[in-house]
DNA sequence: CGGACATATCAGCGCGTACTGAGATCACAC
DNA sequence: GTGTGATCTCAGTACGCGCTGATATGTCCG
């Protein structure tokens, strides 16, 4: 999963509301639907997304599935786009000539 | 323009390969035709979209547009991140009971 | 001025994907 | 076992978006 997978997955306005109400706390399936307002289906279908880029882990509790957000991997996207900036800063003024 | 716009911006494939080139030196649109081998109509809309996301700066020179990027955009972007991944890390444990 | 080149814009097509509804699976309570 | 509730998966539909071709604009050079 590169990182244009991972920048595609957060990209979606639903996905990342789910992202942030998971940022505070482990949800269940049922809590997403409730703080959403969306279908049960369509939450699944964006938790699927976001499992399998690895973003969310999943903890089985009985009948319900709790969600929890993974930080390693937002800090590794943070860091690409750190070195990104760090790379586009050092190179400020070079300027490849035009024929 | 939201963070998931900016997401959305990068997910694209051919638009990341235009950042990662851009982030070494400030291009042209013939050089970014030349060496991503797209048609110049599409790398001119995806510059576009750079543009809209206000990831990109343009320097017209004659006849030629310069394309540089923009490393505070970039920065605020893995900051939203790093924010959203210190809060998962200290709301570690805490989970809403389901009824 | 006229021709060539760089760039941007617009309309149209095609594919990917988000959303929906129905059905399947699994766990708990009785 | 049976019923209920939580969750997932699977077709089907619809809309957004990336790609293309033609066209417009603007700049340099002869």
């Amino acid at each position: 999963m590169s990182e244009a997978d991972l920048f595609r997955v957060l990209a979606d306005p639903l996905r990342e509301r789910i992202v942030r109400l998971l940022a505070r706390e482990a949800l269940c399936t049922c809590h997403l639907v409730e703080e959403t307002g969306a279908t049960q289906t369509n939450v699944s279908n964006h938790l699927r997304h976001l499992r399998a880029a690895r973003l969310v882990t999943t903890e089985p509790h009985g009948r319900y599935t709790y969600y929890r957000l993974r930080p390693d991997v937002l800090r590794e996207l943070a860091a690409t786009l750190t070195a990104l900036a760090d790379t586009a800063e050092e190179n400020t003024g070079s300027r490849r000539p035009c024929p």
